[in-house]
RNA sequence: GCGGAUGUGGUGAAAUUGGUAGACACGCCAGACUUAGGAUCUGGUGCCGCGAGGCAUGGGGGUUCGAGUCCCUCCAUCCGCACCA
């Protein structure tokens, strides 16, 4: 009987769906364990071989586990929500809600292929009513919550207006510390005053507080399409599509408060194990910085003062020159009429200009106010500058710019000719800036001859002192923009009455995303929803209007770990009991694209869960493993210029000849299938070539996977050539889970090749099984014994690719023994399941056929084997001998020798004594088990 | 610009704690079996050299008896940067 794997694999797949194997209970006496892939959005290209690689290792670990005696919770569902389906729809009239079924309904078939051990009766899609119904829901509880900065957590805003109508604001500051009451114009209000404050005015207050709230904030507008882009769609200043103009528009949007729960993101990151590189980023994201706020007067302008943010008051005498974002609101104030024309062109400049390109330009720009900023502490006149390396978003919007000490400032001096203040003596070099916190501070008034790092705290007493400071500390982070004006997304349970945003009550959940026949912007950067004015205007908006955004991608994405849990509930998004039994996720597996996004954005609404009482838990994910991507290898083929002559590789510097990129599917290896190459374009369909060799030879280069590079590799192909259990090991085999490698399918056939070997150790194409009860030699339970402690060590650490090479090991040595031995050869299986799920699945029902004593109805459930040293076991070990750390042969030594035994046996050595040519050897170092070296 | 990661044979890689660099595969070469091979099996394969031997983990330097692994420095490539998901 052969390895027939597309019959043994149709079958099984359909038999374990019947027999619902995956299916997980809620409530279980064994251990739980909670392994999770980030979900997919399920694009309309479908599944490429890069997507299931996380998959596929959390499958092997899902299964390892369960064969370990646990309760695994192993889901998968679809972020179905997003702009490509919008976009889709408004090109093609074909509705989101359509397409992304059709696209749901291919990933689970492509998913279905490769033998995953998913529980899908609680599939989820964040598209789905049920689904986003809880998603508003939770969106509710943010609105009806603020941060208390005393307890540290999220609270109902009740609670806060109690606060409110006792003691006033007074303990409870503003979280923007810039908000000002439009009627008394200060930012602190009484008990008395608030109960004298109308309707309008209290909600205006209490919307400054709620942890989901409504701001002004910028969006890239594109005046042509009539809409909003994402950055990705602005591509040097015009949209992606078109070609048209995109400047920055400020529109009302939603915002979530995360910053703050900043300092809990920080600290929560101690208590989770994520790569060292992934706390890193989070950490930057978050950026955490203290220092001061300081208070800048400005000549000719007594009213106002310009405060800036810096975190090293220290330098405050070495300030040469301040800078404004062209977007602060003082810069049409402080311009001076000289200057007026200079600044306005460079704000319109600037107006065209993305964040990042922004930050990424080398070129310096800016341009003088033409007024002049005085230093709080020796009144020296210091001229105020705008340039775009200075971002509103962040701090104050204005710095202090101290070119001895900051290497952007410094350039900036340079390039505008602006005197440089030395106040670090000899650590500054005239030629670059040196931000040291070592040096003593000179021409630094009352700061002389104060080390920096010591001078930072008497600089900002004195600033508090002299009331023109404030120690501060601030967040690189901004508060997360959470509506977008699109069609594809979840509605806000809100309300709009006279300008003011009410909650909607509980009860009329889901606000139903309502069908529209076309989808397109609607007026003055609204949402296409503003178009629908029957719905707009509906009476589930008591009597106000609905909310023309939509919630953006992350929102149904930062809550589903927690709805797998509970997919079917109605009463509530996870009933609190079996959230206490899952628990955190054990096990998170994704790309780092989703690092400062994704992941801290569940991680707050984690916090806010658990602060108001829902879970028992505030970090979502305990582990997170993040898998590399799989890239492509492309294939080129070389047409001479101006003809339809395509040269082989190897002969294409005769010619001059343009790169093409060719499908990878038609070339095997390096070698182009040229008929398939004819009927692919029409304008190949005459194409001729110029061979080498009889054949015609592609080049090839690494790329991204993707559709425009005819790069990708369809797993559905792969499986059906050779197997999904080929194709889930081969994926691993690859290289570390975390690495990113190139797709090589022609590497495939090795592992392909392992199956069939191991296959041939229970079957013969003739005989059928021919495995025996024959008693077990030594030789063959080291092969069995090293073979299991090596493959829980590697499924341990994830090391799933060694584990695959072990496999490899254990088949060829145990063929080589022409070892058939059951008791040798069914613990392997149980093995070999989590990787390889079918062929084991099958060989354990040939087994039982000749075994009474196997009664499992498959082989998932059994029970992985224990390795025992006794059988591992080495007396001697063949040493390394170096001499001067050079390998120069190697000896078979006990074990039980005693070093001087080793020492007196090495230099009897006859290669040894050629090297050490009779001189006494200075040294001689011996580690036990490891090696031998001589000095001479 | 800021942040993160990665550089080892022709290719994917291994070397888990500083101790035999290249396991396991792909590819290639030679052979066996075969009407045939995109099947199976055997042997070989880092580079230079006839050989003794020498050289090799992106480049340069350092620590050490010993460095792919630790330190310094330079270079290259990839990824993220707030409306792609």
């Amino acid at each position: 009987m052969e390895y027939s794997f597309r019959e043994i694999e149709k079958k099984w797949q359909y038999k374990w769906k019947q027999d619902k194997v995956y299916h997980v209970p809620n409530q279980s006496s064994k251990p739980k364990m909670y392994v999770l892939d980030m979900f997919p959005y399920p694009s309309g290209a479908g599944l490429h071989v890069g997507h299931p690689l996380g998959y596929i290792a959390s499958d092997i670990f899902s299964r390892y586990k369960r064969l370990q005696g646990y309760n695994v919770l192993h889901p998968m569902g679809f972020d179905a929500f997003g702009l490509p389906a919008e976009q889709y729809a408004i090109d093609h009239g074909i509705h989101p809600a359509i397409s992304t079924d059709q696209n749901i309904q291919n990933f689970k078939d492509q998913l279905h292929n490769i033998g995953f051990s998913y529980d899908w009766s609680r599939e989820i899609k964040t598209s789905d009513p049920h689904y986003y119904r809880w998603t508003q829901w939770i969106f509710l509880q943010l609105f009806n919550s603020w941060y208390n900065r005393k307890s540290q957590k999220a609270e109902s805003i009740t609670g806060l207006i109690k606060i409110f109508e006792t003691e006033g604001n007074d303990q409870y500051p503003f979280p923007n510390d810039r908000f000002r009451i439009s009627i008394t114009g200060s930012h602190i209000f009484s008990a008395n005053e608030w109960n004298t404050f109308g309707e309008e005015e209290r909600m205006n207050i209490l919307i400054e507080y709620r942890l989901a709230y409504c701001g002004i904030g910028e969006v890239n507008w594109c005046e042509a399409l009539g809409t909003v882009l994402a950055n990705d769609e602005v591509v040097n200043g015009v949209s992606e599509r078109g070609g048209h103009p995109v400047v920055k528009k400020k529109l009302r949007q939603w915002y979530l408060r995360i910053t703050e729960y900043a300092d809990r993101l920080l600290k929560g990151l101690q208590t989770v194990d994520f790569t060292d590189a992934m706390k890193e980023m989070q950490t930057n994201w978050i950026g955490k910085s203290s220092g001061a706020e300081i208070d800048f007067a400005i000549q000719d302008h007594p009213e106002k003062i310009l405060k800036v943010y810096t975190t090293r008051p220290d330098t405050i005498f070495g300030v040469d020159f301040m800078v404004l974002a062209p977007e602060h609101n003082l810069v049409d104030l402080f311009t001076t009429t000289d200057q007026k024309n200079a600044v306005e062109e460079y704000i319109q400049f600037v107006q065209s200009r993305s964040e990042r390109e922004r930050m990424a330009e080398k070129k310096i720009s800016g341009v003088f106010t033409g007024a002049f900023a005085l230093n709080p502490f020796d009144g020296r006149q210091i001229p105020v500058w705008i340039s775009e390396y200075v971002l509103a978003g962040y701090g104050t919007g204005a710095i202090m710019a101290v070119p001895s000490g900051d290497e952007r400032d410094h350039k900036f001096a340079q390039h505008f000719n602006i005197p440089i203040t030395n106040i670090i003596g000899d650590h500054y070099n005239g030629i670059e800036a040196n931000p040291t916190k070592d040096a003593v501070l000179q021409n630094s008034g009352f700061l002389n001859g104060i080390s920096m790092r010591e001078a930072l705290e008497p600089v900002i007493d004195k600033l508090e002192e002299q009331k023109i400071g404030t120690r501060k500390v601030n967040f690189k982070m901004r508060d997360a923009a959470f509506s977008r004006q699109r069609y594809w997304g979840e509605p806000f349970p809100i309300t709009w009455k006279n300008g003011i945003a009410y909650p909607l009550d509980e009860n009329k959940l889901p606000v139903i995303l309502p069908p529209m026949d076309e989808i397109k912007p609607g007026k003055d950067g609204e949402g296409p929803l503003s178009n629908n004015e029957e719905w707009i205007n509906n009476d589930l908006f008591e009597g106000g209007h609905a909310e023309s955004s939509t919630m953006p991608g992350y929102a149904g994405s930062s809550w589903y770990f927690l709805r797998y849990m509970d997919p079917g509930n109605d009463k509530a998004f996870c009933d609190r009991s079996i959230a206490d039994y899952w628990g955190q996720v054990d096990l998170y597996i994704g790309g780092t694209e989703h690092a400062v996004g994704h992941l801290l954005y569940s991680r707050m609404w984690t916090k806010a869960l658990f602060d108001l009482g829902y879970i028992g838990f505030d970090e979502p994910f305990k582990k997170l493993l993040n898998q590399g991507m799989i890239q492509g290898s492309s294939r080129f083929v070389y047409r001479v210029h101006g003809t339809n002559q395509f040269v082989s590789f190897g002969l294409k510097d005769q010619y001059q000849v343009d790169a093409i990129h060719a499908d990878v599917n038609f070339v095997d290896g390096l070698v182009l299938d040229q008929q398939a190459f004819r009927k692919w374009k029409a304008e190949y369909a005459n194409a001729e070539f110029i061979l080498e060799n009889g054949v015609y030879i592609c080049g090839a280069e690494v790329e991204k996977m993707s559709k425009s590079k005819f790069n990708t590799v369809n797993p559905d192909d792969i499986v059906e050539k050779y197997g999904a259990d080929t194709f889930r090991m081969y994926e691993m085999f690859l290289g570390p889970i975390d690495q990113s490698k190139p797709w090589d399918t022609k590497g495939i056939e090795g592992v392909h090749r392992f199956l069939k070997k191991c296959w041939r150790l229970f079957m013969d194409d003739v005989k059928g099984l021919i495995v025996t009860d024959d008693k077990t030699a030594p030789a063959e339970l080291k092969i069995l014994h090293k073979t299991i402690r090596k493959i829980e060590e590697d499924t341990e650490r994830f090391s799933f690719n060694t584990a695959v090479s072990t496999f490899m090991i254990a088949v060829n040595e145990l063929g080589e023994l022409k070892c058939h031995k059951k008791e040798i050869l069914l613990p392997l299986l149980v093995l070999l399941t989590p990787y390889a799920p079918h062929i084991a699945e099958e060989l354990y029902l040939q087994l039982k056929k000749v075994d009474s004593k196997l009664e499992l109805a498959t082989i998932l459930d059994m029970a992985w084997p224990a390795w025992d040293q006794k059988h591992l076991v080495e007396s001697s070990k063949e040493y390394p001998i170096s001499i001067n750390g050079k390998l120069r042969t190697t000896m078979i030594i006990s074990l039980e020798a005693s070093p001087s035994e080793v020492e007196t046996m090495v230099l009897a050595n006859e290669v040894v004594q050629k090297w050490v040519e009779g001189k006494s050897p200075k040294k001689i170092i011996f580690v036990k088990n490891k090696m031998v070296n001589l000095v001479v």
